[in-house]
DNA sequence: CGATATTAGTGAGCCACATAGAGGG
DNA sequence: ATCCCTCTATGTGGCTCACTAATAT
């Protein structure tokens, strides 16, 4: 198993699946979904096409980026693909009192929309983040150092523990309650690390009134990804559920839901910056701890490490040379004289039945 | 359609013992 | 301060079993 992890860990997309190319130039990750296109594009396609022809678009699921988002939930602060939703908001009592809503489509320019959202895209050389810049750049492993400059500085005061800088929590701290997708613990303990996950829950009862919103996708572009690798609605239901072992938060507890790239569907209002003008400083800060939750929560699903950490390689060494009895550690003396039980029993075997050949165990 | 039986998948626990680390002399 | 010894806790992998979910009858 821990094989097979290995081989989808480092893969981007978080859940071991590469987000979506753009329909258009193939190279880049899409970032939205037109509806009257039906096509999936990044956002520098996206601007260069819509910038006359202002169809309806919405984001791309923010877990599997494979599906246009349905609806979005205020308590993973998060905009969902009906799978995912279903996969997430199925995993426990819990995770089914998650408030959701239907997404807004919007129609100006996807990029103008990042821009206006009040986020300073750019890092700290200059060059914009790739994990909200559009997609039409090549995702950098900038792990930490990418969403240093995101953070206010009170939330880089507010830690204290260093391994958490090591980890890449170092800037996220405060989002932990809602957005902390911890990887499990990598040691071979790891079932107490996961003894406060709340069970899977995996009833397929239906989700959320939304479904048959206008709104809404009734496609199902990424069941077929997800039910095909079972380990990542595992990990999926996992995740989710280990963010959702405290309370649902209350609207208050968190800022309003927003899409990815700095968009807000609080509802129309001042500060709903879907038109791309009228954003206020309150809005700004409300995007960029937006941003800052989204983007903790993807370095996380990007650093997420499954294999098992071998921490002593001579004990490792030795437990495989070590002998077993039906997989249990077996005393050397015990093994020996089983084995020469074994021999005397094949021996006895051969000499009754004349057999010359060596038997082999 | 509900109840029951079967199959498949998953994870915890067990085992012995070398080794790390703490503590005392 | 350093070394040596003793003791305890830890970690390691393969297998079994219990449990749950899915599927078949």
């Amino acid at each position: 198993m821990g094989i097979e992890l290995h081989h989808l860990n480092g893969i981007s997309g978080g859940w071991g699946v590469v987000a979506k190319p753009c329909d258009t130039c193939k190279a880049a990750a899409a970032a939205v979904f037109c509806r009257v296109d039906s096509a999936f594009l990044c956002l520098n396609c996206d601007a260069r096409i819509h910038c006359v022809n202002k169809h309806a678009r919405v984001w791309m699921c923010e877990v599997c980026e494979q599906a246009p988002a349905a609806v979005t939930c205020k308590a993973d602060a998060a905009a969902l693909c009906v799978t995912c939703d279903n996969d997430i908001h199925s995993a426990n009592p819990l995770a089914r009192r998650h408030e959701r809503n239907p997404v807004e489509p919007f129609f100006d320019s996807a990029d103008s929309i990042v821009k206006s959202s009040g986020l300073n895209f750019l890092g700290p050389n200059g060059n914009r983040n790739s994990e909200f810049s559009g997609a039409c750049q090549q995702p950098e492993e900038g792990g930490v150092e990418s969403g240093a400059w995101l953070m206010p500085p009170s939330s880089k005061l507010s830690l204290e523990n260093t391994n958490e800088m090591k980890s890449g929590d170092l800037f996220f701290s405060e989002m932990d309650p809602f957005l902390d997708f911890e990887y499990p613990n990598s040691y071979p303990n790891h079932s107490a690390g996961m003894d406060s996950v709340v069970p899977v829950q995996t009833s397929k009862t239906p989700q959320i009134q939304v479904m048959n919103n206008e709104n809404c996708f009734d496609i199902d572009f990424c069941r077929s990804k997800l039910t095909s690798l079972s380990y990542q609605t595992q990990s999926l239901s996992q995740s989710v559920s280990s963010s959702d072992t405290g309370v649902v938060p209350d609207g208050n507890s968190m800022s309003d839901i927003s899409y990815p790239f700095g968009r807000n569907i609080a509802g129309p209002g001042p500060n709903v910056p879907v038109s791309g003008t009228g954003t206020t400083q309150v809005t700004q800060l409300c995007g960029l701890d937006r941003e800052a939750r989204v983007l903790r929560y993807r370095e996380k699903r990007k650093n997420r490490k499954f294999e098992k950490t071998i921490r002593y390689h001579s004990r490792k060494a030795y437990a495989e040379t070590r002998p077993r009895i039906k997989g249990r550690f077996a005393k050397r003396t015990e093994v020996e004289s089983e084995v020469d039980h074994l021999y005397v029993s094949a021996a006895a075997y051969m000499a009754d039945n004349q057999y010359g050949v060596v038997p082999t165990f």
